[in-house]
DNA sequence: TAAAAGTCTTAAACTAGTTCATTTTTTTTC
DNA sequence: GAAAAAAAATGAACTAGTTTAAGACTTTTA
């Protein structure tokens, strides 16, 4: 079978866990949805429920919230072949506080909640491929909260320079400032030091 | 069948995402190995590969690193019906930057590694039971490490006392300064102060 | 139960990061 | 391709949190 490029991704990605049948792979792209964003299109606002768990193809995003001053906390940039979206607000149906925005033209993948349920149940392998999902973000995640705490904001931008070199070219200034927690204007300061030296 | 406590426990947890059988219950523990540390003892130190994910049947353990100033950093407080470990290098078998301590005697059923991955061959249903489970931690440590950057030290404080109301009282005002993450000084000034409103 | 070890408090001097205001540079839009 | 909008740079005054040091209080241990 001739794939056209996004379902490829999808399935390369999918295979990293689980090896699919020719069948399950049939039955696993019919429960996907293909959406594309322009650049500045939001694809999730806060307040609204998440209705989708994206897979992108092509692309990038920010997910983000707002604190109560308005200030914007970025907690993940998503480019291809990521997985993105509010899993809280997907799992337990309540409000998201989250925004997902493209920085870029985008076009992804999503598992609706529905599907994503039935997906379980169709092919039960699925269960395995997200609990070893899970593990691995689950990793990196309990690495960079800890990180986050005992690092300055200077040491924190050079190892997100060294871990995803890729995306500090795709994305401003002020967004890095947002996900580093720290204002444009220290960002701002702490590029051209790191830059000297 | 009559069973003690901790392994009443451990099943009515695994209970709350899958239905076992009598006879897989009976397997499901014996995989696991029963372990009891005194208070101020070791159950891990860094250096070392995480051979066990631990459940907590009685006690309280800290999870924490020293960073390169020797200042610890704890990441997480275990007490009864918590799982607890290292995951990242019970999985990768890479050497751990963690220790986990006693902060009273405790008592704990551990899975090695070996019966992690036997567990999913022998009750494919444990593949579920593992992807729900660390899902709910991805949401904890999502929303956390969000938090973590927007939050002043007080409303941080107020937020772990308001979520853990009775981890609070069984922990050292230092620990929980590690695990904010400010200086015990500053914290004895926080509490001080909300105290005081 | 006395001594030792660890924890908590207080305070003064310090630093990483913020805020606010202005100018320059880059990107977007029509 | 000119005008408008957004992003980046720079600097001065400010604040949340650190550091160091010393004394009071509690818990552990022999």
């Amino acid at each position: 079978m001739k794939l056209e490029h996004p379902h490829q991704l999808i399935l390369d990605n999918v295979s990293r866990f689980v090896d699919l049948t020719e069948l399950e792979k049939q039955k696993y792209l019919s429960l996907l949805t293909a959406i594309k964003v322009k650049k500045k299109a939001f694809l999730m606002q806060a307040g609204e429920i998440a209705k989708y768990e994206y897979f992108i193809t092509k692309g990038c995003l920010k997910v983000y919230t707002l604190d109560e001053d308005g200030a914007p906390h970025i907690s993940m940039f998503a480019v291809e072949d990521y997985w993105t979206g509010d899993m809280a607000s997907f799992i337990t149906k309540e409000p998201s506080r989250y925004f997902i925005k493209a920085t870029e033209d985008s076009e992804l993948l999503g598992i609706s909640r529905l599907n994503y349920d039935l997906l379980f149940q169709e092919i039960p392998k699925f269960e395995r491929f997200y609990r070893i999902l899970y593990q691995k973000s689950l990793i990196n995640y309990i690495r960079r909260s800890n990180h986050g705490i005992s690092l300055t904001a200077e040491e924190r931008y050079i190892e997100f320079k060294k871990k995803y070199p890729k995306i500090v070219n795709r994305i401003t200034q002020k967004d890095l400032a947002g996900y580093i927690g720290i204002t444009p204007e220290f960002m701002s300061k702490i590029i051209t030091k790191v830059n000297r030296m």
